[in-house]
DNA sequence: GGGACCCTTCGGTACCGGCCGAACCATTGG
DNA sequence: CCAATGGTTCGGCCGGTACCGAAGGGTCCC
């Protein structure tokens, strides 16, 4: 009945370390790094990271791939993802550290839009979030919550599987707070599943191999047609 | 715009000693301890202790009161208690390990009813959560939410006054996972109101000295009428 | 004031865990 | 088959930290 105190030591001591912090960190734009990116990502040897590797495996933070003679990990799933989200939501949002210009426009590219980890984020993902509730689409006057309207629209507009959104372990709709927006934007299965039609369609697409977004043409038309929301860029 | 793996790292180490996961876990009954009873407790020297408690308070996961000779602490606030749960979410549920007519009877009484940080939970939480989503005052299709009703009910009926639950930095309405029943309780302000209301209108009491809390009867009769909730014992 | 009680401060010890380099294994590609 | 590449294993070093006991300061009660 109660959780013992190891249990929960034990999972703390996982993301106690600097190095696996950064692991994890890094892991959170959603995709697999290989061993080595990982090693390279956080200065330390192949054989450091190696071992941390070995215990996030172990603990259930990441699941590995082997392929050929590399090694993927990623997070072993969004449950992962939202522990990691909410830590960092006790921090301060960072000052803006960037120098450099490669730097600055990367971390503006980040804040226009971005991934965080199966949904979208940044001013992007806020808007689109914020331009839903306003359709009465979603409900966050007492909560967070898909509308009956809302549900719909996934389904008949979007094109969302109905089979995709049924009541699962993972909430349908949930607030996920935006770093750089300090406001909520919608995570859960709608919010991934929102996500994954928007790449589809070519409405959003990735810039470069990091985890930054950029809203296609026609993505804003497409976005001013259904929500009515403009000057996004 | 990144949070530092530093910052992460450190506020993990703070949890990831057995002695301090285990005065963590213990506050999250809600109540203020003093670092005497946490010593006992955690069965380390009270030396020992008040360097925890030292981390702790300076990691802003606990605050402290002096007051005499004694130190109370308990957890910073509803955010910390919500971390805390959602950590604990990761293990299975423990096997009953209670040994004795004593822990087995205690047990069962944490099972039936006891606080959550500041809400209900067990199978009274969970029962009441259930019954006002049957009720329509409460939507868990689309996430987790109070609707319209709801939000009239907890004012008009239970005499919440509507300021406090006005939308805040808190979530009004949270789904809790429960341990013990593997469900979702209504906790976030909502939660903690209402809770507060069923002690005020002694619907509910706590069991002893501990997190355990029981149905009176008058509790009984107000859950039926406003619930149509008969049978918990 | 005296004494009990609660907590804190300060050494000192022991252990755990992160790190590296060197050697090693496996896969890939010439 | 040989070389290059990515990853792992192992031994050893080192720093951080959890722990205690003893001594000391506050606070409360008689």
């Amino acid at each position: 009945m109660m959780t013992s105190a190891s249990d929960l030591a034990s999972l703390a001591a996982l993301l106690a370390d600097e190095t696996r912090a950064a692991i994890c960190l890094a892991l959170l734009d959603g995709r697999a790094w290989t061993a080595g990116e990982l090693a390279a990502h956080t200065r330390v040897a192949p054989s450091t990271a190696t071992e941390h590797l070995n215990r996030l495996v172990d603990g259930g933070l990441l699941i590995e791939r082997r392929q050929g003679r590399h090694r993927y990990v990623q997070l072993a799933d969004a449950s992962v993802a939202h522990l990691l989200e909410d830590l960092s939501a006790r921090f301060e949002p960072r000052q803006d550290s960037a120098r450099g210009l490669r730097a600055v426009t990367a971390n503006a590219a980040m804040q226009r839009g971005r991934t965080c980890y199966d949904h979208l984020a940044g001013r992007l993902g806020v808007a689109v979030t914020d331009a839903m509730t306003g359709a009465g689409l979603l409900d966050q006057t007492g909560g967070f919550a898909l509308t009956g309207t809302g549900l719909c629209w996934l389904t008949d507009t979007l094109g969302v599987r109905p089979a995709d959104l049924r009541p699962a372990k993972r909430p349908l709709a949930r607030g996920c707070l935006d770093w750089t927006e300090r406001r909520q934007h919608l995570a859960g299965t709608a919010g991934a599943k929102l996500c994954e039609k928007f790449f589809d369609n070519g409405w959003v697409a990735r810039i470069g191999s990091g985890r930054a977004v950029r809203l296609t043409t026609t993505g804003q038309a497409a976005l001013r047609d259904l929500l009515g929301l403009s000057g996004i860029d």
